[in-house]
DNA sequence: CATCCCCAAAGATCAGATTTAATGCCACAA
DNA sequence: TTGTGGCATTAAATCTGATCTTTGGGGATG
């Protein structure tokens, strides 16, 4: 395993995966004692740990108690890490289903938020990376079509200028990632779902806010569609 | 100042709300040693704070350098506390508007689907909850209109049946109790505010989506009017 | 049966030892 | 002379073990 970043983050990964998979259930309580034992580790790297944890709401932290597992109501969905733990568990499908509908939220409107506002430069970086995605769906290489999708996404919704938009990229990202490395996506991209990209790419470019938003709602669709049925 | 949850958690809310506030500016460096000596606590208080920090994206911190301050690129702006940090700033109005764009984001997708989904106990719990608002605006209980008000969109949230959409209550939550506390509120709130929450609460109960939609996106917009001409 | 007090368990805090890596220095070569 | 590469220095985070403080529960007492 690596641990960029120290012990800690170690020691955090891995409980953070135990609880999201639900092999911590919720309501079940560690002691710190306990996690230094089992990840031989000390008592300092243990708490920053389980502190980071709490900051993510998956536990909670209390006296003479010990530290108790959260209920998902409680946990920051948002947060890239759970995101990626929850996608590397179980119910895999649930979650991407789940954030296919947030997206089908935010990035039809980001898109048309993006063809009022896009400059010149992010119009070029969303075309070149459409122009990557046909490359690459060719070329059969999924971890670089995966980027140049990112690319395409984030661009995108940088180009809303809205930054809590902006910030949601994580989300795509992890997404995205997830889908493929998770082989959840055909062994190549469906034609159509480059076709809607360059669409929207083109939608944003002319300032057609009502295609960018509809061909973006269709991306998310048979992204949602190709889930259901990979084939 | 109060410290529920200890030390680390006062040097937590502390440096959150200076960087957050610009008083701490990107590509600042700090140390641990002052940070200890600042806030007069021990080593392992101000590192979990700094860790916490890091988990949020607002520092990274580095051997042989110390704590760096980040970009707001960097920073999760979907972190409940960031929110109140940003409101409880400088910049309230300009991130009430972007999180005015983002709720007109997800908020219409949220009561389209609530239409379709939501319980009977659901509904009854919206309609109690417009019930509320109209009374507490009555009585000019600003404080007890907010909680209705709150409880209304944690309830519409919720009734998405989508756990991402009900996640973002907090951010709402938060929004909505920033927009008060910073008194950005007109001081009776508009009788037309409520006879659109009113209406989506309607549009739910009979399961009309789009009619849930439109009026809960005439909602956000309203707000967003009121932001700029608080009459 | 209710109340109060005492104790042990567990997290919270502290001060000190250890490890890492950025910086500056010096030798060497072009 | 000047540019480059490696090496020692040392500042700073990282980790460790011990101590302090709070708190939940059990038992004695009225």
């Amino acid at each position: 395993m690596d641990d960029p970043g120290g012990l800690h983050s170690t020691v955090l990964e891995a409980l953070g995966l135990r609880i999201v998979s639900g092999d911590l259930t919720p309501g079940q309580v560690l002691t710190l004692d306990s996690v230094d034992t089992e990840y031989a580790v000390s008592r300092s790297v243990s708490r920053e740990a389980v502190r980071v944890l709490q900051s993510m709401g998956l536990v909670t932290s209390r006296r003479r108690v010990g530290v108790t597992v959260c209920p998902r109501d409680n946990w920051h969905v948002f947060d890239p890490r759970v995101i990626r733990w929850r996608l590397a568990g179980d119910d895999r499908t649930n979650q991407l289903l789940s954030l296919s509908e947030l997206r089908s939220g935010f990035e039809p409107v980001a898109a048309a938020l993006a063809a009022e506002r896009a400059t010149p430069q992010q119009c070029s970086a969303l075309s070149g990376a459409v122009m990557d995605m046909v490359a690459h769906r060719h070329s059969g290489d999924l971890e670089a079509y995966l980027v140049a999708d990112t690319i395409f996404h984030r661009t995108m919704l940088e180009a809303s200028g809205n930054e809590m938009l902006r910030a949601l990229g994580d989300v795509v990202a992890e997404v995205l990632a997830g889908r493929t490395h998770h082989h959840l996506m055909p062994a190549t991209p469906r034609a159509d779902a480059v076709a809607l990209h360059e669409r929207v790419a083109n939608a944003i470019r002319t300032g057609d806010a009502d295609d960018a938003r509809t061909a973006m709602q269709a991306i998310i669709d048979e992204a949602a569609a190709a889930l259901a049925d990979p084939s």
